[in-house]
DNA sequence: GATGAATGAGGATTCATTCAT
DNA sequence: CATGAATGAATCCTCATTCAT
């Protein structure tokens, strides 16, 4: 049934199907941004991808296991930030262009409201909650590892300190979220030099 | 309507209404904590409340007046937090004290779980992103001023640092939450000096 | 609050609940019977009943509770049957008249029917194959203590034997409400003289 | 379609599709003995036949056509007992016979319970209940002719009396069945003697 | 003020069936 | 013949809110 000249079109049948998939999903991350997880019913997400209702229930089996898929892919876009983290250079510019671009990536609706509902989700939804965990970890421990190479010797505990540089990321991108806003210039430098100083 | 002579009278009476409305919002605040406001309905803080559902609608006019009431009454609470900011003392130490008392706050679930509710709401709406926003704008004129106290010179922009160090305890305290621990006390001295060298 | 002149006014509006009630307990034995209890959809039953799809879960939590009230009537209506067999009379004749009156009860449709769409639901349904059984048992007592006065030498098993003749009384009844039609004269007297000779 | 030079190449395909088809129609009696014809879908026929769901539909033209495959397979399975009833031997001893292969029949689940099914259905459903009666009805006839090698004189309506007796004999066979069990050889006697005394 | 019955739009999900591949 | 994606009406049930009592 698949000779090899026909290679390509088993292929083509997948990438379609894959195609579909997405779509659902972007349909369901723009209706969630837009309206947040629980007001967004799934009829929005069908029509909003173009889909009939029962089509959707081909792909996903409900519609947690979308938000599920959406947290997962999340967690992939982390693991961006990751490699920034385990680059070569000085450490201190290291970490320097790490808070940059992942400000930068929280700082953009699409993420740092997604993110802020899957969060909200995740606090009364142990698989989601799972996921959402196992997505940060990783950039956790990166962070902290890194915190370890510029002065491993005034920390107590590098853990608790990326988490705490965490917070201070992500909740600037928050308010810059909440107000509709890029980060400005001064909210940057100040948080860097906040950061430094804490270190 | 209410008339000299029936002063007393009516205000007993007066009395057990703000105690039913006060049931009520007790009621609506755990069903919040417990399930989150859109995955509460008004029949299970009725419940809750030991009340009818009619009369839940005597009391508000909608449920998103409840949470409404739920916001101001944080709002309230707050202001303690800016009496502390505004006492004697030495200036960094009223600060320790602030930051110790308000992570010590927000890491209680009923205030924590509450506020993250209440911020997850007002994203998409206004009235009570309004109510949200005049809370805290008071909070942080007072940490503001606050930390002009302790150091002048150094800090361009003292709105922004307040913003980050109460993303820093507001952070360490979601973590919290989200784990159902109290803070340690290894944590708390990790922000205390966090924040002490970022100034 | 209840005082003695106004005993019968809350009564009244207890009697309305009920009537409405029964309103929809009628109108869900209606569709059950013309379509059957899985091709009746809780709109159907509503619409029937002339009352709101909401209103209906205010008066039974589920499709499934409603069925169960059913059965629980038609319990009721068993115990009638009981009071035939337990009444006066000559043995024989007593015996006659509950299988004329059970079988022309069992015949009519909304009855027949019924019986055997509970029946067909409560084969994988426990919860009302319980009200079923129960329904059931009572009936087949009293039978049962009638066969022994009658003749308790030739009998091995009574129970065994009241259930056979139920059997033979439901199943004619069933045959009839098949086509449609009243048991005749014939069918009744061959009915009779069956069980007359088997006992 | 079916030409002599291609005769046995192709009867071995077709083979192989009859094969199929009994797969979909063992599957789809498994489900409606489970669950039930209206609570299974036909994607559990499919999946429980291993078989994909657009290709049920390439061998039946609908949900409804399987069951009335089903229908007639119970019907060849009941002209065995046709088969016994016109067998030689003393007719008593034959009818004796009959009723204890016919209940150990109806009292298997495959059986008893795909009839009630089978029936339930018939009910509102005019083209499975013709084929419900064709089955029957040849049954029926045997029956009754049997009957009155027996005993011509004392019956005024043997088909009357043969359809009483198979009412006892299927509502034995569903009490076991409704009970999961097979019938004691208590109930078999009773049963027996009561249809000997009967005619 | 207090009750809870009444409303009907909307919730997520499943259904039998079709059709392009 | 075989596949399973696609359809959209239908499923049961919950929702916030209103209103007569």
């Amino acid at each position: 049934m698949v000779e090899k000249p026909k290679k390509k079109e088993p292929t083509a049948a997948q990438r379609k199907l894959l195609a579909r998939r997405l779509d659902m999903v972007a349909a369901a991350v723009a209706c969630f941004i837009d309206n947040g997880y629980h007001q967004t019913g799934v009829r929005d997400i069908a029509a909003r991808a173009g889909v009939s209702l029962g089509n959707l229930y081909n792909h996903f089996k409900s519609k947690e296991e979308i938000l599920l898929e959406i947290t997962r892919i999340e967690a992939a876009e982390l693991s961006e930030f990751v490699k920034i983290l385990s680059g070569k250079g000085k450490p201190d510019k290291v970490l320097q262009k790490f808070i940059r671009e992942y400000l930068a990536y929280c700082a953009q609706p699409e993420n740092g409201l997604l993110a802020l509902e899957i969060l909200s989700v995740a606090l009364r939804n142990p698989i989601i909650f799972a996921e959402f965990e196992a997505n940060r970890s990783e950039l956790l421990q990166a962070l902290s590892s890194h915190l370890q190479k510029i002065d491993s010797k005034n920390m107590k505990d590098t853990i608790e300190s990326a988490l705490v540089i965490l917070d201070m990321i992500e909740g600037l991108a928050l308010r810059c979220v909440m107000a509709r806003k890029r980060p400005t210039r001064a909210q940057k430098l100040t948080l860097l030099e906040m950061i430094a100083s804490a270190l």
